[in-house]
DNA sequence: TTGATTTGTTCACAATAGATACAAATCTGG
DNA sequence: CCAGATTTGTATCTATTGTGAACAAATCAA
């Protein structure tokens, strides 16, 4: 958590947020010459050479070709390096377990997942993600990259700070400090974040970011969370447990929920609100989809419903925050975009003008927003200070 | 608002850092000496030194008496200057305008308000409120204080950057561009924010910061709107239009809103829902309030039932947000503290238990959070980069 | 082919913080 | 009351880092 004082700042505090900037554009644009950053950037060629040098010597970036481009010397393109290293993200659910490796340029390039059941003792499920992170850690390994840092997407209240999950509701689970047990057993960084977080994340590494600097993550499923991104940054809160969406009041006398409380938007929202509404059948959302291709009447009209409920709770989101971005996924993603319609013309109807005048709504393209997410949480931290990693290869 | 990549620094940025970081230390503390402030900050004694000199000799740090405590050499005390400048605070509301005038050390030292009628023509309005400002200038002057800006809270929907009043419902106004207009006239900065926004920086300027770095301030009147202080900063979301919260939909089938919509919060909580739930007649506060405080009884029940929805709200903000502090005002605050019992036992029984466990709600103490806020924009302003300041005046 | 243009590097310089040393001012223990 | 300990503020030198000007290298265009 930020301090109320700030904190001072000396030459090497220059140099990281120069040597932070200068990969952040790389990222952002793939490739640039030396002259392209400084310009960029409003620095002296110079200045972007040395720091370039040294990110070269580190080998967190690498030269590719001679860019041809009217009068004058070709610039020599820079890149981020592929093989500057490998950061491991992993997502917790309550029934799978998937860990990917990413390499340093953010593609993932291996993945593998468990099914899990929440019935399983909790030393079991961690077992199984452990053996997970340990492939990852030796396929790496095999490829000659060096592990940056495991990131872990968390269904559950999550002190990121403290490194400690709080509670997980579906899995049962209290005060699990893992990021001290994994950074005991795998000697690399370990950072912790709600899974709707590392989702919001996630996203906001593939999107524009130009238009996506205030992003609400709905990660929708049993329980519904949001990750919010606000200003570029992830937002936690005092304890880092902001983005309790599924319980908001939408209907204060409404139907109960499993907090003991009642009238939540969960208790409208979601899967065991669908399972409610159709029987009581639990809900298996590819089947559910196809059925609502199939046309499915009585399955469409409850949809809808659930649509129009999932569209006024976006109009508080959009009201009170005034997001660029609302973005949908989760487990009942295959569902979603059978609502999108209803969900959008509810706030272009209820939302406040001003608000609702730029924000963009959709279904996420992809399933693995929050695994990649969580490896991501390991990519920005050494973007937002590369120092101690480059010094310590020099 | 922040852009996407971030800017390079160079050694003036370190000097920027590093002199706020001792501005705002001061402010914190009130009186410190030079090898305080390294303490603290982590500098040294030298470099500490260095920038008191700078401020010193731009007037905004003076020199008081010497310090002796324990042995060694007695530390010569600096603090705030009061005659480092002053800062005008402006709120135009529905039916006042009061202007101020706030010392460096955050000191309201002249104070003048007029009453206005929102049918009055929007050039008249404004003209009433430069003559106040004109005034609160012509003060300055006399006491041989630099002005260093005016800060203005308005109510309604404020495009910060662009300086603009979009849109003000209660006074009919669209697109004033107040910015550009003082700016002109008077030669000085000019900044513009919500009067939510204003109030909760006033509220942060006296309260204790390390305990409200996620504060929320709901002012409370005939409209609603909260001010969001995030991690220490205002936050405003993509356009500047974030915490419309009088518009959350609490009831998606409540009573119809002025915005158009219904259901909202506003249409329950606020003076007019109030006058609605009395028999129609326009709500005095402070009438009200001695009618609760004679024992009303027909009164009473109306303002629990409104207490309740008035927490219910509350617990939404607290589990969205994870606030740690949230603070009632605005024109309701007369009656306000007849409802805080009711609407924190709301928030115990209904938000989720790791949101609400650090959560202080209160009422504020104060009438002028806002336009002392106002002010706060311009000292804030300086003391996140006092650079330009300094140098003008060396 | 010659001049213009752009890139990347080199070198001297400026701004800034840190390290060390030291004088000044006070306290404490005998 | 005095000698040593302690703390403060400053002076001096050094290290880091960015800037500006100059220059060689590489390309294009007339």
């Amino acid at each position: 958590m930020q301090r109320f004082t700030d904190k001072k700042a000396d030459q090497v505090t220059v140099r990281r947020l120069n040597m932070a900037a200068i990969l952040k554009l790389l990222r952002e644009r793939g490739t640039l010459a030396r002259a392209d950053l400084a310009k960029e950037l409003g620095m002296t060629r110079n200045t972007a050479s040395n720091i370039v040098t040294d990110l070269l010597t580190a080998g967190l970036v690498v030269e590719t070709e001679f860019r041809r481009v009217g009068a004058g010397r070709p610039g020599l393109l820079l890149e981020l390096a592929h093989n500057g290293g490998f950061a491991i993200g992993a997502e917790i659910d309550i029934s799978r377990i998937i860990v990917v490796a990413v390499d340093f340029k953010g593609k993932t390039l291996w993945r593998e997942s468990a099914q899990i059941n929440p019935k399983q003792a909790q030393t079991e499920i961690i077992a199984t993600a452990e053996k997970l992170v340990r492939d990852a850690l030796d396929w790496g390994n095999g490829e000659n990259l060096k592990p940056l840092g495991i990131g872990v997407g968390l269904a559950g209240l999550v002190d990121a700070e403290g490194g400690t999950l709080v509670y997980a509701p579906t899995l049962g689970w209290k005060n699990l400090p893992l990021k001290q047990m994994w950074e005991k057993q795998f000697s690399v960084p370990v950072y912790l974040s709600n899974e709707a977080n590392t989702a919001a994340l996630g996203y906001y590494n593939y999107a524009d970011r130009s238009k996506a600097q205030n992003l609400a993550y709905l990660s929708i499923g049993v329980g519904m969370a949001a990750g919010l991104m606000l200003e570029g940054h992830l937002f936690g809160g005092t304890g880092g447990f902001a983005g309790q969406a599924g319980h908001m009041k939408i209907r204060p006398d409404g139907e109960p929920c499993s907090c003991g409380d009642h009238g939540c938007w969960i208790t409208e929202v979601g899967l065991t609100a669908l399972s409610r509404k159709t029987g009581g059948q639990p809900v298996k959302p590819d089947e559910t989809a196809q059925a609502l291709r199939d046309g499915d009447a009585q399955l469409t009209a409850v949809v809808a419903e659930m649509a129009e409920m999932l569209g006024i709770g976006i109009v508080n989101f959009i009201n009170l925050f005034n997001f660029d971005t609302v973005i949908l996924g989760g487990a009942m993603r295959p569902i979603l975009p059978f609502m999108l319609e209803k969900a959008r013309s509810v706030v272009d109807q209820r939302a406040l003008k001003h608000p609702r005048a730029n924000v963009r709504i959709k279904v996420s393209g992809r399933d693995d927003d929050s695994v990649f997410g969580a490896a991501c949480l390991v990519l920005d931290s050494i973007m937002n200070d590369p120092i101690p990693l480059v010094r310590s290869m020099i």
